[in-house]
RNA sequence: GGAGAGGUGCCGGAGUGGUUGAACGGGCACGCCUGGAGAGCGUGUGUUCUCUUAACGGGGAACCGAGGGUUCGAAUCCCUCCCUCUCCGCCA
């Protein structure tokens, strides 16, 4: 959520965010709302302060043993009046919070101005791609051949989308899992956290997924409970609600979930495989940090992200998002994609962003600078640190051999207990 | 799921209709005292919104789990919901 303050002082700039993110968002009709609200505010609370006197006269009269029926019968009048002004106000709070919830954060002025993906900026590479003597086979063919995934299976105990790790590839699977948390925790200082799986209503808006991104996640009616499409989700709403001492600043957790997304709107993209699943696992890093170092923070986390990627000898790049390809809630992204020999292309594997105060506002989160000083909104910033699905695809492709087998990246081998995936029957 | 208890400020804990934003205690901050520290004494200590001011500041409103209601007036009475704790049941 942006500021209102902000909004009022600044709206050409609002509104220049907000188009070249791509985004709606109703500037003026804020703007008009935000002003009748304060005339309606400054009615209501001359009624109430009038009313509060008269009480006091009530009081006093009675105390007196006098009557004070007219001063009784005025403010039942005033009363009356204030409810009516009040029901009106609150219409126009509602009005106005819908406004604002829809609105994007802005972008950081150092964001190229893009319309899409297209105008995203290659920061760097690292690693070399591999070339092969002999023809490769995708993360599929690889998955089926050494009897590791089972897509088919997937599909049928739960639907398109839901895949199945078997022997060395469920090890596999949880081995990276385990490098991840160990190098994010032991090496690079995140506290490890394992947060639940369903969080609530508040939870989905305080990170920004709610309202505008309800149809991408899947619900639990019954109990009014969300699925977390990322750990981002539990793990910065941890703080939701309070005012954090200095010292605890800044804030670094990591933590491990499972993750879910309906990934409504891209039916018949990328189906398949791992390039888009509804369930996937995933190590996220969270800050929450001073204002002021939070485009440090940002490098930072992601130098720790791909970190993971080095250690893995993943050959990988680093796009900064332009504004038009940012999510409705970063102000600034970078996106670390690793290479599909077999696509030949880089895959999204991991996405880090700086909110700057837009979650922390939603959910308010706060922090003092010392006892007597006033609370402050910190920054939070989030990144894969990162999804295996396509880590997973990048793995099995660039380490495969010309028997058909996979090599395990030395880092992995104390977690897997293998050195080689083979077919096991 | 059943029965009971409870949710008040940074914490503990009063308060059952009228200057109660909230006694009292602790904590914390500042000051005095001290060679220094402690003890002691004194002062202060919330948030949000809004108006006003160049600013310091000042005025006002709201907030005692949340939302409604009763009343001239609600932390205090009524209703609904949420949460926590204890016991019982069920269950991985």
């Amino acid at each position: 959520m942006l500021d209102l303050k902000f909004i009022r002082e600044n709206p050409s700039l609002v509104k220049e965010g907000i188009k070249n993110k791509g985004e709606m968002g109703d500037v003026d009709a804020i703007l008009d709302l935000d002003e009748k609200r304060r005339q309606i505010i400054q009615k209501v609370e001359a009624l109430k302060h009038e009313r509060n006197d008269l009480s006091q006269q009530v009081s006093i009269l009675k105390k007196e043993g006098k009557s004070a029926d007219t001063v009784i019968q005025r403010t039942r009048d005033i009363s009356q009046s204030i409810k009516d002004q009040d029901e009106e106000l609150k219409n126009l709070e509602i009005s106005l919070k819908n406004e604002l919830d829809r609105l994007p954060n802005l972008p950081h002025s150092s964001v190229p101005v893009g319309k899409d993906a297209t105008g995203n900026v290659v920061i760097r590479a690292w690693g070399k791609i591999p070339e092969f003597d002999f023809e490769i086979s995708n993360h599929l063919e690889i998955g089926e051949r050494l009897d590791i995934l089972d897509f088919p299976r997937g599909s049928k105990i739960s639907g398109r989308g839901f895949p199945v790790y078997k022997g060395q590839g469920a090890k596999l699977e949880r081995a990276l899992i385990n490098l991840m948390l160990d190098t994010q925790s032991n090496e690079h200082g995140y506290k490890e956290i394992f947060p639940p799986f369903l969080v609530n209503r508040d939870s989905m808006y305080g990170t920004g997924q709610l309202p505008k991104l309800q149809e991408d996640m899947y619900f639990c009616e019954l109990d009014d409970l969300f699925l977390i499409p990322t750990a981002e989700v539990p793990i910065t709403n941890l703080h939701r609600d309070e005012i954090l001492a200095i010292e605890k600043l800044p804030l670094k957790y990591c933590g491990y979930t499972a993750c879910f997304r309906r990934e409504a709107g891209s039916w018949g993209k990328e189906t398949r495989g791992f390039l888009r699943v509804h369930q996937f696992n995933k190590v996220e890093l969270v800050k929450i940090v001073f204002p002021e170092t939070s485009y440090q923070e940002l490098e930072t986390l992601l130098k720790d992200a791909s970190r993971i990627l080095e250690l893995l000898g993943i050959p990988y790049r680093v796009v900064e998002l332009c504004t038009g390809d940012l999510s409705f809630g970063a102000a600034k992204c970078y996106d670390i994609e690793v290479w599909s020999p077999a696509e030949k292309r880089w895959l999204e594997a991991s996405s880090c962003s700086n909110f700057e105060d837009f979650q922390a506002r939603r959910m308010n989160l706060r922090f003092r600078r010392s006892t007597t000083s006033k609370p402050e909104f910190p920054h939070t910033l989030n990144g894969s640190g990162v999804a295996t699905s396509r880590l997973m695809v990048a793995l099995l492709e660039n380490y495969q051999t010309d028997e058909g087998s996979v090599m395990v990246p030395d880092v992995l081998r104390r977690y897997t207990g293998f050195n080689l995936i083979k077919r096991e029957d």
